[in-house]
DNA sequence: ATGAACAGGTCCGAAAACGGCGAGTGCGGG
DNA sequence: CCCGCACTCGCCGTTTTCGGACCTGTTCAT
């Protein structure tokens, strides 16, 4: 499925460059170099310039220095139902807290589903932003990372997560 | 449907030997030994001689060493109008190119009549001169050669087509 | 006239495969 | 006993794959 974003640029931070993108309604992509799930390439003029693209390079900066900030840009996620419901519930986790596959789908009204929402949650656009690196196993357990493990490890220890 | 030659001769070919016939108008039958769609005879007097059976006879070497050959020797195939509107647009098919049922019958303006291109190329009577081993499946299948798919595939490789 | 047969292509639904899980089981060390 | 480990199995939304239905224009045999 391929979607068309208004403007992209990219950024450095301190775990590699990220590609940001945006639509007409909000911030659609944050992605790290070589992310698993994405082979399709953003095709939308680069433009740093773009309202939203400056507002979430802004809050990155003050992320980085300040992992407790939140973030306030408009997010335009792209995704079914289910995985926006998954989406929502992982920006209710907050900085420094942990939550698990299991709980989140309890949350939902599916125990069983888990593993439907590791699924989801790893096919999460926003990331950092909507904050996928806060689900671990039931056992504290990293599981898995779009962006590779040693990121997820170093955004939890960035947060000041609590860590077996 | 008889059909009268005034001449007929055989000429050997890295693919078998093939049957060259013609009429007062020109070159109107170039055939493999035993192949599809055709099951009456030829009765015409050998005559290798005729005009445009040593054209014929001359250009097809040509093409053996030099497949991006044109061939200019005079053409009568018999057919409907239909079929002749589909074999006129396979000469238009350089060698090395190659084209699909679907986009032959969306050129005569028939978005879906692939399949009746399909009948009709099937029923070429002019094997190699009129291209129809250049047409292919959607997906790139070979699917059908009058003659055998061995042969459809030793034309293309010759030609230097693009094949997976 | 009528119908079947095609050297295709598209669409749609069912079925299977695939995960960033989690719980249960059986086993061999301490 | 009480772990930890390895393995199995059920779970569920998504993605992919596969097969059949149907459309199509023409020709050839009834």
């Amino acid at each position: 499925m391929t979607r068309t974003f208004e403007a992209q640029t990219r950024i450095d931070s301190p775990l590699g460059p990220l590609t940001l993108a945006a639509t007409s309604r909000g911030l659609a992509l944050v992605w790290f170099d070589a992310q698993a799930h994405r082979t399709d390439t953003v095709d939308a003029p680069e433009c740093a310039k773009n309202p939203f693209l400056q507002q979430a390079a802004r809050e990155f900066a003050a992320y980085w220095s300040a992992p407790r900030t939140l973030f306030k840009v408009p997010l335009d996620a792209q995704g079914t139902a289910f995985q926006q419901r998954v989406w929502d519930a992982l920006l209710q986790i907050q900085a420094g807290a942990l939550s698990t596959y299991g709980q989140i789908a309890a949350g939902l009204g599916l125990p069983n589903a888990a593993r439907a929402v590791g699924a989801a949650v790893g096919r999460n656009p926003l990331g950092i932003i909507v904050p996928c690196h806060r689900v671990v196993g039931r056992d504290g357990s990293l599981t898995g990372y779009a962006a590779g493990l040693p990121r997820k490890l170093a955004l939890l220890q960035l947060e000041g997560a609590w860590l077996t």
